[in-house]
DNA sequence: TTGAAAGCGGTACCAA
DNA sequence: TTGGTACCGCTTTCAA
């Protein structure tokens, strides 16, 4: 039975406490609750009864603040629940903890405006931060204030920051190539639809497209999700019904988009092809299998990490050519 | 430029630092980057300056330890990759969000030997954990010394220990029920394939079969992937051929299966019907879509982080009779 | 508006 | 084997 001293106020129960009530110092304490051997077995045995008396438990802060040694790094994705990104975190994962750091992870929901509050948050909790963001490098840099950054799938201007880029340029050439080869000539394309300027992705397809004198305007807006790339589908074909292929922004818009195609009675390659981006294990396990833009999800999350980790250590930083993911067409069935 | 006076010691930046470099006290530093109004503008720019022209970042340890506000819960899942393990992460990180709380994720690769590792890991670095766990009640206990521990899935036996009990009777029951109303009577099942014990879903399967007198005894296991249940499906038609139902452990399972019926020629549902168990988002974008005894993984992730919450702050921890999250039948084009 | 001093809750290094 | 003391880096009183 434990009896609470005093008025039952909820203040934390520190080693103090612990020594005291088990009628040692603190530094023993200490040593019991670390295992070291300097320490006999009844003071020990004491020391940990009285701790689990009182229900104390070690402030991660003190500790932390005497032993520098834990990294933790911050994860910033858009929404967990989009395959691609629980890839990309998954990866980060493992590299993360191979190296025995920790991995907090935010997601925006989607929402740019989260994004500056959660790095105003992150800043006080993480040592450096990895991940997507839409806002504006300024915004960027007066938010993290010196902590290191790794943007992923963005280009960056100040020196501070470093980024993994995404090359899918020769894979959507690929694509574009692969559609024409077998046939088609009216492409279109379902790009992203919450952004004011085109993606990068839709200028690959752009210059893909003109490459072979194929008109590059066939393209509507797709919200980033299944049911997104069903509407969009419908859009684009209401839009432009001659199309006979269409690329996609990413691989779960496609998804969409091909059962979409089968409820609008289209066969898919026969009457429709799709290819999507992304190349996430998902694709796989549809009918027909999807064909896509294939990034290496993996590497990206390693990058992302590893690079971090060296912008925190101050070790030499990967240099700007090893820091790009290419894709590379994945064709299957749906094509 | 910075002149680094003596060797380039890679010593951290300290706010005595900036208090030196900037001619003025610690304290103004810290008014100075904390935003507070007693500051004259020109002091409060030099200082800005300073701590930038050093790379300053704050101690995330030392500022926890004097403001004790910051909540940090750790989630421990077996596998980010699976979706269901995604849907739940995906919840409590938007639960957590929504109380200003901190999530650090683990994933421990589907290897229960690193749970105990991760375990000992994450005590000093989070309030309090929450997720899958399949070692014992007591080695839990040793590793967490204190720490409020949630489990989803599971029961607990100890005290110290909350959980979420997943209910799938009702909704397996209905399943099956299901099954015979369309007129199968050889059903089989998937089972996991990875412990000693059969899980509980087999024993909710076993029970409903044996209501309808259908011989519960069609069993294979089968590993948690997709290619997981194609194998599985494989093994077990070809112990049971007369089999023309399956339910499996999970989703994922199913969806394996799915294909893999496919694959074998046998049209889904005319040839055989197929059931998961999850309720994944990722069933609805299968050809037919998969019918699935469904769980609310929104709630089951909510719940949790809501409890260990309670644990945490004193507060009235949740009933057990609410700490339940029921599975029941919706049935697709599957079966 | 600024600075000095006192902790926050631990651990490490000594001396006892 | 133990305890005293000095920090770790920052914020919060309280005086100046």
């Amino acid at each position: 039975m434990v009896s609470s001293s005093g008025p039952d106020s909820a203040r934390r129960v520190t080693i103090h406490d612990v020594a005291r009530s088990a009628g040692v110092s603190r530094q023993t304490v200490s040593r019991a609750l670390n295992g070291k051997d300097e320490i006999e077995r009844s003071t020990k045995q004491r020391v940990l009864d009285a701790a689990r008396e009182l229900g104390y438990r070690p402030s991660r802060f003190a500790r932390g603040l005497v032993r520098q040694d834990t990294t933790t790094i911050g994860l910033v994705i858009p929404d967990l629940r989009n395959p691609f990104f629980t890839e990309v975190a998954a990866s980060a994962l493992e590299c993360a903890r191979a190296r025995g750091w920790h991995v907090v992870v935010y997601d925006t929901a989607d929402r740019p405006a989260e994004e500056l509050g959660t790095l105003q948050v992150i800043g006080s909790q993480v040592d450096g931060v990895v991940g997507y963001f839409s806002c504006a490098e300024d915004e960027l840099d007066r938010y993290t204030r010196g902590m290191p950054l790794v943007l992923i799938g963005r280009e960056h201007r100040m020196a501070r920051f470093s980024s993994i880029r995404i090359d899918g340029q020769e894979g959507v050439r690929e694509a574009v190539a692969h559609l024409v080869a077998k046939g088609h000539t009216m492409i279109g394309m379902l790009d992203h639809d919450n952004r004011a300027e085109p993606s990068l992705r839709r200028e690959w397809f752009t210059a893909a497209a003109l490459g072979h004198g194929i008109d590059p305007g066939r393209v509507a807006g797709a919200e980033q999700s299944a049911d997104g790339g069903g509407a969009g589908l419908r859009a684009l074909l209401a839009a432009h019904p001659e199309i006979t292929a269409v690329f996609t922004f990413n691989d779960i818009v496609a998804v969409g988009a091909l059962r979409e195609a089968r409820r609008l009675g289209r066969s898919v390659p026969a009457d429709l092809a799709v290819i999507g981006f992304d190349g996430l294990q998902l694709g796989a396990l549809m009918e027909p299998p999807l064909s896509s833009v294939a990034l290496d999800t993996h590497r990206l999350g390693s990058l992302a990490v590893e690079q971090v980790g060296r912008l925190l250590t101050g070790a030499d930083p990967l240099p700007p050519e090893d820091l790009e993911v290419r894709a590379v067409l994945r064709p299957a069935g749906s094509s």
